[in-house]
RNA sequence: GGUCGGGUAGCUCAGUUGGUAGAGCAGCGGACUGAAAAUCCGCGUGCCGAGGGUUCAAGUCCCCCUCCGACCA
């Protein structure tokens, strides 16, 4: 099987269209590690590739409805298959990732428990408990009943530790979880590129991007999701963009609060993701200041090449 | 011109009866296996507006100057 060439990297480092430029390339088809890219009609906020602009097949996108709940479990099988369905076109998967959980779920041996559902009644549960006798009792309760597991998750992380709930209950271990992690197989070959941007210049791409977000129309979009079914989703009304707009058509603050609220949302975001991709020794890093998409992709089909030691695709010798 | 507030970390502000300063946010670093654009952890020296005085010791008291705000003229 071709590997999977993975372009990873912060918000507003470029990554759809260099992912689409590798894609016509080598050839490939795009594959998006996106955990709110696969909500419908949340496309303006979410940095999705507008479908008049896609040049290869997109993958990865508007795969629920924003009230629907949507997890990197349930993405881990549905890359999967997009992988070898791609293959088998005589194509290469090029999954574009922001998602770091997402990336990594797709590509490495993450092994989640079968049979479990995203709206998890043991989860409910631990933060109902956490929300009346507070975090510490909770994670008080994990250390009786699992002090493993209580001895690598912080007591404040109440979401982390009733995941370890959640595992216990299906009989596994937080903490074996945790000791696995670093020496995780790969579940399918693949190769990683990540795009590196100056600090300065993201921050400044990120600002413009925003702005033009709500030029495009965010308001309406966000506006028009109210509508639907959007507050009863768990995930989706957390995207960023999107609780800020909320709260400014709820009367909660002025538009452009709202604005300078999501622009700090999305640095604070892309540092989130520059840490995550860091600790990756697999990710080759290419300089992606210039905003010049053909030529990054040209940098880091090079890159990868070196790291596959071979040429990739018909069009590189 | 006068009265009263206020000028303390990039921003908003705390600083008790004088013992050379601390929170939130931002920023920086980190963690991360069914919510991950989420959740969590770590990192705080700044001429305490300027000058002078009282004191063993002043962000804290006194004087003066200056800037901002409100009110009165």
């Amino acid at each position: 099987m071709r590997p999977v060439v993975c372009v990873v990297g912060p918000t507003a480092s470029g990554k759809t269209d260099v992912a689409q430029e590798l894609a016509l390339t080598l050839p490939g088809e795009v594959v998006s590690a996106d955990s709110m890219q696969v909500y419908r009609g949340m496309d303006i906020g979410t940095g999705k590739i507008p479908e008049a602009e896609r040049r290869v097949p997109h993958h990865g996108l508007d795969l629920v409805d924003p009230g629907e709940p949507y997890s990197a479990a349930l993405f881990q099988p549905y890359a999967r298959a997009c992988f070898s369905a791609i293959d088998a076109r005589g194509a290469y998967p090029v999954l574009a990732g922001g998602t770091g959980l997402y990336v990594r779920a797709a590509v490495d041996a993450y092994d989640f428990p079968a049979g479990e559902q995203v709206e998890n009644p043991v989860r409910e549960q631990c933060m109902a408990f956490a929300a009346e006798q507070g975090a510490q009792a909770l994670w008080e309760r994990l250390q009786e009943v699992d002090p493993a597991s209580a001895a690598v998750v912080h007591p404040n992380n109440v979401r982390r530790v009733a995941r370890a709930f959640e595992l216990l209950a299906e009989g596994g271990s937080y903490a074996e979880q945790k000791r696995n992690l670093a020496t995780l197989p790969q579940a399918v070959p693949a190769v990683f590129v990540g795009l590196a941007v100056d600090p300065d210049l993201l921050r400044e791409r990120i600002d413009r991007r925003v702005d033009a977000m709500v030029d495009a129309g965010l308001v309406d979009e966000v506006r028009g999701l109210l509508e639907g079914g959007f507050r009863a989703g768990v995930t989706a009304p957390q995207a960023i963009g999107y609780k800020e707009i909320v709260e400014t058509l709820e009367g909660r603050c002025t538009l452009s609060e709202a604005v300078e609220a999501i622009k700090t949302a999305t640095r604070r975001y892309a540092k989130r993701q520059r840490s995550w991709f860091r600790q990756d020794a697999r990710v080759r890093w290419v300089n992606a200041d210039s905003g010049d998409a053909p030529a990054i992709a040209r940098a880091a089909l090079e890159a990868i090449e070196g790291e596959l030691g071979r040429p990739v695709g018909p069009l590189s010798s």
